[in-house]
DNA sequence: GGCCAGGAGGCCT
DNA sequence: AGGCCTCATGGC
């Protein structure tokens, strides 16, 4: 065990219920789990932004993405717009995960039509029924090849339903994922989409929470909301460029915990 | 407490 | 515009 300090713009909690991640689970003391491809970390706030974790070291570091400022980000916002200064604000803490752009490409496959603790254990069934086994009940995520070589029944009873064949057609495609990473924005979106069962819903939560391009917008049934209560003209994307991403997270995490 | 029905953080045809 | 697999949720 060992500490370090994280001082601003960081709050486990609003990242957890941020619907970015579903491999957390609370430890108690406001403290997490968290599994991360073939990683795993305990981390537990002690206050004055100190926390303690089982082990840190620049994977950690990158995947928090401790080195944008979010606070800058903020300043950026309109003062004509008081429902998102509000949503910002109540948001502040929440930051983009640099997650796996694999591991997130399937984890938002199997999202559609879920519920987040549905979510939550498909993915922890299919990590066991393919990943790498850690240690005693922990398991990483599978790389293309291991889930390849599961069969369609083996990922349907991970409770995939219809998205079991999404599943196996990413896997067992030619299509490298990483390679994905030197694509600008349109390029990235456009190429994603012609996975199976990849829309544009799931193909904008892999970009921002994958491949960490902080403008896509994802829109979702709590940002439709948010859209139709309070943004009759649309959403001013062009001004909130190139953070729009950051802005869809404080929305979303405003309308679903406040309202 | 258990059972059932409608809906869930979409995509495909 | 409908169907799709499965599961958590809420009403009874």
């Amino acid at each position: 065990m060992s500490s370090v300090k994280i001082d601003n713009d960081f709050d486990l909690r609003k990242i957890a219920e941020s619907g970015q991640c579903f491999r957390w689970n609370p430890v108690g003391g406001g403290g997490y789990r968290i599994q991360a491809k073939d990683r795993m970390l305990t981390i537990c706030p002690t206050g004055q932004g100190l926390y303690e974790v089982s082990e840190w070291d620049a994977f950690w570091e990158n995947y928090f993405d401790l080195s944008t400022g979010y606070a800058e980000i903020r300043a950026g916002i309109s003062e004509d717009d008081p429902y998102l200064r509000a949503a910002a604000q109540a948001g502040e803490g929440i930051r983009i995960l640099r997650q796996d752009p694999w591991e997130t490409l399937i984890t938002f496959i199997i999202s559609q039509r879920k519920s987040i603790p549905a979510i939550k254990g498909c993915v922890e069934k299919l990590c066991r029924a393919a990943g790498r086994k850690l240690s005693e009940g922990y398991y990483a995520f599978p790389t293309k090849d291991e889930l390849a070589a599961l069969s369609t029944e083996d990922l349907r009873a991970c409770g995939l339903g219809y998205r079991a064949k999404y599943i196996a057609a990413v896997a067992g495609s030619s299509t490298d994922v990483d390679e994905m990473r030197t694509l600008d924005d349109e390029q990235l979106l456009k190429e994603l989409m012609l996975l199976p069962g990849v829309g544009v819903k799931v193909a904008s939560c892999t970009m921002l929470f994958g491949f960490h391009r902080l403008n896509l917008f994802p829109e979702d049934v709590w940002i439709n909301r948010v859209l139709e209560e309070h943004y009759p003209d649309g959403f001013p994307f062009e001004r909130y460029a190139p953070y729009c991403g950051v802005m869809q997270q404080y929305l979303f995490y405003y309308r679903r915990m406040y309202h």
